[in-house]
DNA sequence: AGTGAAATATATAGACC
DNA sequence: GGTCTATATATTTCACT
């Protein structure tokens, strides 16, 4: 069921369900410019092959109490492929780090970490994050705002 | 129609929407515990009170020949307001830019960037983002991989 | 692969507690 | 703020092109 190469009607859905992920199907359709049951075949399609790995709702952080988010730069000791898997394994487990990045560089990995205050963040650095397996050093930034938030891609029209 | 503080019900609609953006209002209710309609207008006032921001569909970039992602350390020569705004202002412009956060420390912005392929991301950098207002100095890291992928914030149940 | 119509399910509004 | 009922929309299946 997989197709080799997304289309122009493929590009516009994806272009919508990444703007707004709840549109309805019927407008989903009207703006690819076919009709609803093509559409939901379509979108089911890149929903199975993985070209859409989900959908999820765009949540204010501090509403629920996270006033802290910082970026985490992570250098390791050793890049060996099974030395920086036990590194992912043990961030996989800490529900504060949101997303991990693996990089080229000297900076192995960068982390998006959350937390309530800077009191829960400083016992995650020295707690969880520092003493990981393998870890050189970790540099922290506080984040002072979001500049920009456009999630996902550039599609073509 | 603001709320002072979120109930469990609100907390667990929002880490039913942040999982699956998709989900239909029935099941949502139904995870909250209370009945369709009641639901419903707690989703809107949520929305309408700007704690659900919006919705996305997580895109993979490779199908859509995003094959490069980065991640641009930049800092700045001043940190005024003026021109941390300045800068600001034109990665709005830049379409490669989808994300950007302004840092406390040395680093005064970290950017998700990306690109086609390592020509065009050269391109962007000589082009659009080293000649940036105010610029001092740039980082980049290509992303190797992307070791976690949980969006949004911790909801305790 | 797309269309149009029919069936099923969901979203939404209203009356009421 | 919640439930139950009724209606409007949307989703989904199907026969057909």
């Amino acid at each position: 069921m997989s197709r080799g190469r997304l289309d122009e009607i493929d590009r516009r859905i994806l272009a919508s369900l990444q703007e707004n992920g709840r549109m309805t199907n019927v407008e989903v359709a009207e703006r690819a410019g076919i009709t609803a049951p093509p559409c939901l075949r379509r979108v089911r399609a890149l929903e199975e092959s993985g070209i859409i790995r989900g959908y999820h709702a765009d949540v204010d952080p501090a509403a629920l109490g996270y006033t802290i988010t910082v970026f985490a730069l992570v250098s390791l000791k050793s890049q060996a492929e099974d030395d920086l898997q036990a590194f992912e394994q043990h961030i996989a487990k800490l529900p504060e780090v949101r997303e991990c990045f693996m990089l080229n560089g000297e900076i192995d990995f960068v982390l998006r970490v959350v937390a309530q205050d800077l009191q829960s963040f400083q016992r995650f650095l020295t707690s969880n994050l520092t003493p990981a397996p393998n870890v050189a050093s970790v540099k922290t930034s506080l984040v002072i705002r979001k500049s920009k938030n456009d999630p996902g891609v550039p599609i073509p029209a």
